[in-house]
DNA sequence: CCTATTTTATAATTCTGAGTATATAACGCT
DNA sequence: AGCGTTATATACTCAGAATTATAAAATAGG
């Protein structure tokens, strides 16, 4: 008994997050955001709340589709897994995804001085995704023979797979290319190559 | 035949590169800069024109800072001299020095997209003392017979090398401590250690 | 002492961007 | 048809922060 929605509330999310990818939340003022949906204000801010509403949606997509990667792939895999991950990364398929922006978490992680509290939850945990992940990944690999190493080894080298992963995205949010972070991967490949058990 | 300046201009940015370095450009208002310096912000205008100003100045200081260290110690050194930039890193001597808040030029780098051209002059300069750094460093090491590598796996190191302490800082700079760092470093220089010839 | 210049202190200006208000049109259901 | 909700379009309010303006005090040299 009234009128609908008109407009896919997925839809709008997915492209607010793709214009806060690109320009980051604090220099994606509402008019993109109204360029970027299709949408007028008013109505973003019935949908969402307000502008941090919304930004904490776009948040949450990308931690979903961050997931399934992770998760699926990277948690549940071994040291081929991580070497694949570190690959892809600096080979994005479509130059123009804005996957070469970065990404999300990374860019609003490197932001997060200007972040709120609830941003910044969003943040820890998506790190704790990752560390956890390459965690699993290095437990596998233990298990499965492919390396030896003790647990405290094993956390000491998630962490170390963090770091180098952020430092590479760092350096194609500053580069705006993948270059940079293709020799990032490679030689952290490398390193992988030598926890493996010869 | 007039009041002279009561400041010291050079006290002046020190202090202000301090604040900077602690909360970044765009969340350190002229308020926390007049307290920072002790000098009113009409003073601050007259001697280094606008805030922009006032920052460039912060970060030629810090650059300079940076270059004693880089080609003072790295680009001089060998595995040795690199190995010893990221354990000085991880662990530095003053609990309550800035350098918990990261590094200047990396905090602006991962800013980067809110910077100014001349700015990003700055970032783009440092990032360039920091790689050409690593890569005497490294050269210096193999004319030393430490390890055995072409230029190509010269220059692919020194990026790598970059992306891993810009990672470690980025860890830093969100975790406000050095813990996460100290496993990347010690994984960092296990790394460096396999390049050593046996 | 007087003048030119730089201070301090306070307040006005200006700009940007978030969020709100108002009026109106569109639409689905009863 | 009429009601209630959601859309469009435009304009307004409001706050924060940079920058500028004004007035008065301080100080070195002529």
């Amino acid at each position: 008994m009234a009128r609908p929605r008109t407009f896919d509330e997925d839809t709008v999310v997915d492209a607010a997050m793709v214009a806060f990818w690109r320009t980051g939340f604090d220099d994606t003022p509402i008019n993109a955001l109204e360029d970027a949906t299709g949408i007028k204000r008013i109505s973003l801010y019935n949908a969402f709340g307000d502008k941090e509403g919304l930004f904490l949606a776009a948040l949450d997509r990308y931690h979903l589709g961050a997931r399934d990667v992770y998760e699926g792939m990277v948690a549940q895999g071994n040291l081929d897994a991580i070497q694949n991950l570190f690959t892809a990364m600096s080979a994005p398929a479509d130059p123009d995804a804005p996957a070469h922006a970065g990404c999300l978490m990374v860019n609003t992680v490197l932001d997060v001085r200007r972040a709120s509290d609830e941003v910044k939850a969003r943040i820890t945990g998506y790190r704790e995704l990752l560390r956890t992940s390459f965690v699993s990944a290095l437990q596998n690999a233990r298990s499965e023979g492919q390396m030896i190493a003790d647990d405290d080894v094993i956390e000491q080298r998630a962490t170390y797979l963090l770091g180098l992963l952020w430092g590479a995205l760092a350096l194609i949010r500053v580069e705006g290319k993948t270059t940079a972070a293709k020799d990032v991967a490679d030689v952290g490949n490398l390193t992988i190559d030598g926890w493996r058990r010869r």
